[in-house]
DNA sequence: GGGCTAAAGTGGGAAAAAGTGGATATCGTG
DNA sequence: CACGATATCCACTTTTTCCCACTTTAGCCC
Protein backbone atom coordinates (compact mmCIF):
# COMPACT_ATOMS: atom_id res chain seq x y z
CA UNK A 1 0.00 0.00 0.00
CA UNK A 2 2.46 2.37 1.04
CA UNK A 3 6.41 2.25 0.54
CA UNK A 4 7.47 3.66 3.59
CA UNK A 5 11.05 4.68 4.68
CA UNK A 6 13.48 6.30 6.74
CA UNK A 7 14.88 6.88 10.17
CA UNK A 8 14.39 9.70 12.05
CA UNK A 9 15.39 11.13 15.36
CA UNK A 10 13.20 12.78 17.03
CA UNK A 11 12.44 14.54 20.94
CA UNK A 12 9.56 15.13 22.75
CA UNK A 13 8.59 18.49 23.63
CA UNK A 14 7.83 19.30 27.32
CA UNK A 15 4.13 18.92 26.72
CA UNK A 16 5.02 15.70 25.43
CA UNK A 17 4.46 16.31 21.73
CA UNK A 18 6.09 14.78 19.08
CA UNK A 19 7.29 16.72 15.69
CA UNK A 20 6.24 14.32 13.11
CA UNK A 21 9.44 14.80 10.13
CA UNK A 22 7.87 15.69 7.37
CA UNK A 23 9.63 13.86 5.01
CA UNK A 24 7.43 10.91 6.46
CA UNK A 25 4.26 12.79 5.99
CA UNK A 26 5.18 13.84 2.65
CA UNK A 27 5.29 10.00 1.68
CA UNK A 28 1.51 10.29 2.86
CA UNK A 29 0.45 12.13 0.62
CA UNK A 30 -2.47 13.91 1.74
CA UNK A 31 -2.53 17.74 3.67
CA UNK A 32 -4.05 19.12 6.27
CA UNK A 33 -4.33 16.61 9.38
CA UNK A 34 -3.01 12.95 9.43
CA UNK A 35 -4.79 9.94 11.00
CA UNK A 36 -3.03 7.14 12.55
CA UNK A 37 -2.96 4.39 14.75
CA UNK A 38 -0.31 3.41 17.64
CA UNK A 39 -0.49 0.23 19.13
CA UNK A 40 2.26 -1.99 21.09
CA UNK A 41 4.90 -4.00 19.05
CA UNK A 42 5.79 -6.67 19.70
CA UNK A 43 9.49 -6.41 20.95
CA UNK A 44 9.26 -3.71 23.84
CA UNK A 45 8.51 -0.56 20.96
CA UNK A 46 5.53 0.64 19.40
CA UNK A 47 3.74 0.65 15.73
CA UNK A 48 2.60 3.58 14.46
CA UNK A 49 -0.16 2.41 11.25
CA UNK A 50 -1.54 5.25 8.99
CA UNK A 51 -5.40 4.52 9.74
CA UNK A 52 -6.22 3.07 6.26
CA UNK A 53 -3.57 0.63 6.87
CA UNK A 54 -4.99 -0.45 10.19
CA UNK A 55 -8.44 -0.61 9.31
CA UNK A 56 -7.29 -2.63 6.14
CA UNK A 57 -5.23 -5.15 8.83
CA UNK A 58 -8.21 -5.57 11.44
CA UNK A 59 -10.59 -5.94 8.78
CA UNK A 60 -9.77 -9.86 9.03
CA UNK A 61 -9.47 -9.86 12.64
CA UNK A 62 -12.85 -8.45 13.17
CA UNK A 63 -14.24 -11.44 11.74
CA UNK A 64 -12.55 -13.86 14.65
CA UNK A 65 -14.83 -15.30 16.81
CA UNK A 66 -14.48 -13.94 19.96
CA UNK A 67 -16.56 -16.43 21.96
CA UNK A 68 -13.71 -18.90 21.23
CA UNK A 69 -10.82 -18.26 23.64
CA UNK A 70 -7.39 -18.94 21.37
CA UNK A 71 -9.61 -15.92 18.84
CA UNK A 72 -9.98 -13.84 21.83
CA UNK A 73 -6.75 -13.67 23.00
CA UNK A 74 -5.56 -13.34 19.82
CA UNK A 75 -7.46 -10.05 19.01
CA UNK A 76 -7.03 -8.55 22.35
CA UNK A 77 -3.04 -9.25 22.18
CA UNK A 78 -3.04 -7.66 18.53
CA UNK A 79 -5.04 -4.80 19.48
CA UNK A 80 -2.99 -4.01 22.97
CA UNK A 81 -3.23 -0.50 23.49
CA UNK A 82 -4.61 0.41 19.89
CA UNK A 83 -5.33 4.58 20.38
CA UNK A 84 -6.26 6.44 17.05
CA UNK A 85 -3.94 9.31 17.02
CA UNK A 86 -4.15 12.71 14.33
CA UNK A 87 -1.87 15.50 14.16
CA UNK A 88 -2.41 18.76 14.81
CA UNK A 89 -2.08 22.19 13.13
CA UNK A 90 1.84 21.75 13.53
CA UNK A 91 2.28 18.26 11.95
CA UNK A 92 2.69 16.81 16.17
CA UNK A 93 0.90 13.99 17.34
CA UNK A 94 0.54 12.71 21.12
CA UNK A 95 1.18 9.80 22.22
CA UNK A 96 -0.54 7.76 24.70
CA UNK A 97 1.12 8.08 28.36
CA UNK A 98 1.14 4.33 28.75
CA UNK A 99 2.37 3.77 25.79
CA UNK A 100 5.24 5.98 25.83
CA UNK A 101 5.62 4.85 29.00
CA UNK A 102 5.72 0.83 27.42
CA UNK A 103 8.27 1.87 24.83
CA UNK A 104 10.78 3.29 27.96
CA UNK A 105 10.58 6.71 25.74
CA UNK A 106 12.55 9.47 27.91
CA UNK A 107 13.15 12.30 25.73
CA UNK A 108 14.57 10.95 22.16
CA UNK A 109 12.96 8.62 20.80
CA UNK A 110 13.69 7.08 16.95
CA UNK A 111 11.04 6.27 14.04
CA UNK A 112 11.63 3.38 11.62
CA UNK A 113 10.00 3.26 8.96
CA UNK A 114 9.41 0.59 6.39
CA UNK A 115 6.27 -0.96 4.03
CA UNK A 116 3.07 0.57 5.13
CA UNK A 117 4.35 1.31 8.52
CA UNK A 118 6.16 2.62 11.21
CA UNK A 119 8.26 1.37 14.17
CA UNK A 120 9.06 3.83 17.45
CA UNK A 121 11.64 2.76 19.74
CA UNK A 122 13.21 4.58 22.27
CA UNK A 123 16.46 5.79 21.07
CA UNK A 124 18.61 4.12 23.59
CA UNK A 125 16.32 0.53 22.87
CA UNK A 126 16.89 1.26 19.21
CA UNK A 127 20.44 1.46 18.94
CA UNK A 128 20.45 -1.51 20.78
CA UNK A 129 18.31 -3.38 19.05
CA UNK A 130 20.31 -2.18 15.48
CA UNK A 131 23.13 -3.44 17.17
CA UNK A 132 22.18 -6.79 18.20
CA UNK A 133 21.23 -7.89 15.17
CA UNK A 134 24.44 -8.46 13.34
CA UNK A 135 24.67 -11.87 14.90
CA UNK A 136 22.84 -14.54 13.50
CA UNK A 137 21.96 -11.97 10.49
CA UNK A 138 23.42 -13.65 7.67
CA UNK A 139 21.98 -16.98 8.76
CA UNK A 140 18.66 -15.57 9.11
CA UNK A 141 19.07 -13.49 5.45
CA UNK A 142 19.96 -16.51 3.88
CA UNK A 143 17.40 -18.63 5.36
CA UNK A 144 14.74 -15.31 4.54
CA UNK A 145 15.92 -14.26 1.42
CA UNK A 146 18.25 -16.78 -0.02
CA UNK A 147 15.77 -19.47 -1.25
CA UNK A 148 17.12 -20.20 -4.87
CA UNK A 149 19.49 -17.57 -5.22
CA UNK A 150 22.45 -19.92 -5.23
CA UNK A 151 24.28 -19.99 -8.12
CA UNK A 152 23.62 -17.33 -10.93
CA UNK A 153 21.72 -14.27 -9.88
CA UNK A 154 21.31 -11.04 -10.47
CA UNK B 1 -20.89 -1.38 14.81
CA UNK B 2 -18.80 0.77 16.18
CA UNK B 3 -14.93 0.91 16.20
CA UNK B 4 -14.06 1.75 19.47
CA UNK B 5 -10.26 1.98 20.20
CA UNK B 6 -7.88 3.25 23.02
CA UNK B 7 -6.43 2.13 27.02
CA UNK B 8 -7.47 4.24 29.40
CA UNK B 9 -5.71 3.94 33.21
CA UNK B 10 -9.03 5.01 35.72
CA UNK B 11 -9.23 5.64 39.04
CA UNK B 12 -12.57 4.81 41.17
CA UNK B 13 -13.26 7.95 43.57
CA UNK B 14 -14.42 6.96 47.27
CA UNK B 15 -17.86 6.50 46.04
CA UNK B 16 -17.14 4.12 43.76
CA UNK B 17 -17.29 6.21 40.81
CA UNK B 18 -15.25 5.87 37.17
CA UNK B 19 -15.16 8.90 35.06
CA UNK B 20 -15.24 7.71 31.47
CA UNK B 21 -12.84 8.55 29.42
CA UNK B 22 -14.14 11.77 27.27
CA UNK B 23 -12.51 10.44 23.98
CA UNK B 24 -13.83 7.01 24.72
CA UNK B 25 -17.86 8.53 25.36
CA UNK B 26 -17.20 11.01 21.89
CA UNK B 27 -16.50 8.04 19.96
CA UNK B 28 -20.09 6.86 21.07
CA UNK B 29 -21.48 9.96 19.70
CA UNK B 30 -24.61 11.26 21.37
CA UNK B 31 -24.40 14.13 23.99
CA UNK B 32 -26.22 13.94 27.22
CA UNK B 33 -26.10 10.68 29.07
CA UNK B 34 -24.66 7.81 27.78
CA UNK B 35 -26.34 4.13 28.13
CA UNK B 36 -24.51 0.87 28.81
CA UNK B 37 -24.88 -2.79 29.63
CA UNK B 38 -21.92 -4.56 31.91
CA UNK B 39 -21.45 -8.05 32.40
CA UNK B 40 -18.81 -10.48 34.02
CA UNK B 41 -16.17 -11.44 31.32
CA UNK B 42 -15.34 -14.84 30.09
CA UNK B 43 -11.39 -13.76 31.42
CA UNK B 44 -11.63 -12.06 35.27
CA UNK B 45 -12.51 -8.91 33.50
CA UNK B 46 -16.02 -6.89 32.90
CA UNK B 47 -17.20 -5.96 29.74
CA UNK B 48 -19.32 -2.78 28.96
CA UNK B 49 -21.35 -2.67 25.92
CA UNK B 50 -22.85 0.43 24.88
CA UNK B 51 -27.21 0.10 24.95
CA UNK B 52 -27.36 -0.75 21.18
CA UNK B 53 -24.80 -2.80 20.87
CA UNK B 54 -25.92 -5.33 23.88
CA UNK B 55 -29.69 -5.32 22.66
CA UNK B 56 -28.28 -6.80 18.89
CA UNK B 57 -26.06 -9.04 20.86
CA UNK B 58 -28.80 -10.67 22.91
CA UNK B 59 -31.41 -10.47 20.27
CA UNK B 60 -29.90 -14.19 18.88
CA UNK B 61 -29.45 -15.11 22.55
CA UNK B 62 -33.18 -14.56 23.52
CA UNK B 63 -34.42 -16.76 20.43
CA UNK B 64 -32.78 -19.61 21.88
CA UNK B 65 -35.27 -22.26 23.70
CA UNK B 66 -34.30 -22.06 27.15
CA UNK B 67 -35.84 -25.41 27.71
CA UNK B 68 -33.48 -27.11 26.42
CA UNK B 69 -30.68 -27.62 29.43
CA UNK B 70 -27.65 -26.53 27.35
CA UNK B 71 -29.22 -23.24 26.09
CA UNK B 72 -30.03 -22.04 29.29
CA UNK B 73 -26.38 -22.72 30.33
CA UNK B 74 -25.01 -20.74 28.07
CA UNK B 75 -27.86 -17.79 27.94
CA UNK B 76 -27.17 -17.71 31.64
CA UNK B 77 -23.80 -17.91 31.49
CA UNK B 78 -23.04 -14.82 29.33
CA UNK B 79 -26.28 -12.62 31.06
CA UNK B 80 -24.42 -13.30 34.61
CA UNK B 81 -24.09 -10.24 36.16
CA UNK B 82 -25.92 -8.15 33.70
CA UNK B 83 -26.42 -4.75 34.96
CA UNK B 84 -27.59 -1.10 32.84
CA UNK B 85 -25.46 1.69 33.69
CA UNK B 86 -25.75 4.96 32.69
CA UNK B 87 -23.41 8.80 33.13
CA UNK B 88 -24.22 10.89 35.60
CA UNK B 89 -24.09 14.61 34.78
CA UNK B 90 -19.89 14.26 34.64
CA UNK B 91 -19.82 11.39 32.62
CA UNK B 92 -19.53 8.97 35.33
CA UNK B 93 -20.50 5.55 36.03
CA UNK B 94 -20.81 3.33 39.07
CA UNK B 95 -20.62 -0.23 38.49
CA UNK B 96 -21.93 -3.18 41.09
CA UNK B 97 -20.21 -4.17 43.87
CA UNK B 98 -20.36 -8.02 42.75
CA UNK B 99 -18.49 -6.83 39.39
CA UNK B 100 -15.54 -4.86 40.98
CA UNK B 101 -14.64 -7.82 43.19
CA UNK B 102 -15.06 -10.27 40.41
CA UNK B 103 -12.60 -8.23 38.32
CA UNK B 104 -10.13 -7.76 41.45
CA UNK B 105 -9.99 -3.99 41.24
CA UNK B 106 -9.08 -1.83 43.91
CA UNK B 107 -8.54 1.39 43.30
CA UNK B 108 -6.92 1.61 39.65
CA UNK B 109 -8.36 -0.10 36.35
CA UNK B 110 -7.89 -0.17 32.71
CA UNK B 111 -10.66 0.03 30.31
CA UNK B 112 -9.45 -1.68 26.66
CA UNK B 113 -11.53 -0.47 23.96
CA UNK B 114 -11.81 -2.36 21.04
CA UNK B 115 -14.40 -3.12 18.15
CA UNK B 116 -18.00 -2.55 19.55
CA UNK B 117 -17.07 -3.54 23.05
CA UNK B 118 -14.74 -2.09 26.23
CA UNK B 119 -13.43 -4.01 28.66
CA UNK B 120 -12.52 -3.04 32.59
CA UNK B 121 -9.41 -4.64 34.26
CA UNK B 122 -8.11 -4.33 37.02
CA UNK B 123 -4.79 -2.75 36.44
CA UNK B 124 -2.44 -5.40 37.57
CA UNK B 125 -4.63 -8.11 36.24
CA UNK B 126 -4.35 -5.92 32.67
CA UNK B 127 -1.03 -5.63 32.60
CA UNK B 128 0.04 -9.13 33.31
CA UNK B 129 -2.51 -10.14 29.83
CA UNK B 130 -0.54 -7.59 27.87
CA UNK B 131 2.51 -8.98 28.32
CA UNK B 132 1.91 -12.65 28.08
CA UNK B 133 1.69 -13.35 24.55
CA UNK B 134 -0.82 -16.14 23.57
CA UNK B 135 0.15 -19.34 23.49
CA UNK B 136 -0.12 -20.73 19.43
CA UNK B 137 -0.47 -16.37 18.57
CA UNK B 138 2.08 -16.44 15.23
CA UNK B 139 -0.31 -19.37 13.66
CA UNK B 140 -2.87 -17.69 14.24
CA UNK B 141 -1.27 -14.25 13.24
CA UNK B 142 -0.43 -16.37 10.54
CA UNK B 143 -3.94 -17.36 9.47
CA UNK B 144 -5.25 -13.95 9.73
CA UNK B 145 -2.80 -11.96 8.44
CA UNK B 146 0.06 -13.85 6.64
CA UNK B 147 -1.70 -16.14 4.01
CA UNK B 148 0.76 -17.27 1.78
CA UNK B 149 3.35 -14.61 2.72
CA UNK B 150 6.32 -16.29 3.32
CA UNK B 151 8.52 -16.60 0.73
CA UNK B 152 8.19 -14.91 -2.72
CA UNK B 153 4.65 -13.07 -2.90
CA UNK B 154 3.04 -10.07 -4.38
C1' DG C 1 29.68 30.38 -1.69
C1' DG C 2 26.63 34.24 0.14
C1' DG C 3 22.45 35.74 0.89
C1' DC C 4 17.59 35.31 0.33
C1' DT C 5 13.23 32.74 0.92
C1' DA C 6 10.37 29.01 2.18
C1' DA C 7 9.82 25.11 4.84
C1' DA C 8 10.61 22.61 9.01
C1' DG C 9 10.95 22.43 13.71
C1' DT C 10 10.40 24.50 18.62
C1' DG C 11 8.29 26.78 22.46
C1' DG C 12 4.84 28.64 25.14
C1' DG C 13 0.33 31.35 26.54
C1' DA C 14 -4.45 31.15 27.08
C1' DA C 15 -9.00 29.23 26.51
C1' DA C 16 -11.60 25.26 26.78
C1' DA C 17 -12.39 20.70 28.15
C1' DA C 18 -11.69 16.94 31.17
C1' DG C 19 -11.22 15.21 35.57
C1' DT C 20 -11.81 15.40 40.81
C1' DG C 21 -13.91 16.08 45.17
C1' DG C 22 -17.43 16.90 48.11
C1' DA C 23 -22.13 18.83 49.84
C1' DT C 24 -26.84 18.11 49.66
C1' DA C 25 -31.05 15.83 48.19
C1' DT C 26 -33.64 11.58 47.16
C1' DC C 27 -34.85 6.88 47.27
C1' DG C 28 -35.59 2.36 49.06
C1' DT C 29 -35.42 -0.73 52.94
C1' DG C 30 -35.26 -2.67 57.45
C1' DC D 1 -38.66 6.79 60.86
C1' DA D 2 -33.76 6.28 60.41
C1' DC D 3 -30.15 4.61 57.92
C1' DG D 4 -27.29 3.62 54.11
C1' DA D 5 -26.77 3.82 49.44
C1' DT D 6 -27.50 6.17 45.23
C1' DA D 7 -28.36 10.25 42.55
C1' DT D 8 -28.02 15.25 41.62
C1' DC D 9 -25.66 19.37 41.78
C1' DC D 10 -21.94 22.59 42.23
C1' DA D 11 -17.11 24.20 42.72
C1' DC D 12 -12.41 23.62 41.92
C1' DT D 13 -7.97 21.69 39.78
C1' DT D 14 -5.55 19.74 36.13
C1' DT D 15 -4.87 18.54 31.50
C1' DT D 16 -5.53 19.09 26.78
C1' DT D 17 -6.21 21.71 22.78
C1' DC D 18 -5.72 25.49 19.94
C1' DC D 19 -3.29 29.19 18.37
C1' DC D 20 0.50 32.24 17.53
C1' DA D 21 5.26 33.55 17.17
C1' DC D 22 9.97 32.56 16.98
C1' DT D 23 14.31 29.91 15.65
C1' DT D 24 16.62 26.86 12.75
C1' DT D 25 17.39 24.29 8.70
C1' DA D 26 17.07 23.35 3.84
C1' DG D 27 16.54 24.83 -0.96
C1' DC D 28 17.45 28.08 -4.52
C1' DC D 29 19.25 31.75 -7.35
C1' DC D 30 22.74 34.87 -8.51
Amino acid sequence: MYHLTGEYELKIDAKGRIKMPANLLRQLGSDGTYDFMVNRGFENHLMLYPKDVWDEKTKELNQLNIYIKKNRQAVRYFYRGATRITTDASDRILLPKSLIEYAGIQKELVMFAYQDQVEIWAKEAYELMISEEPDNFSELAEEVFGAGRQGSDE
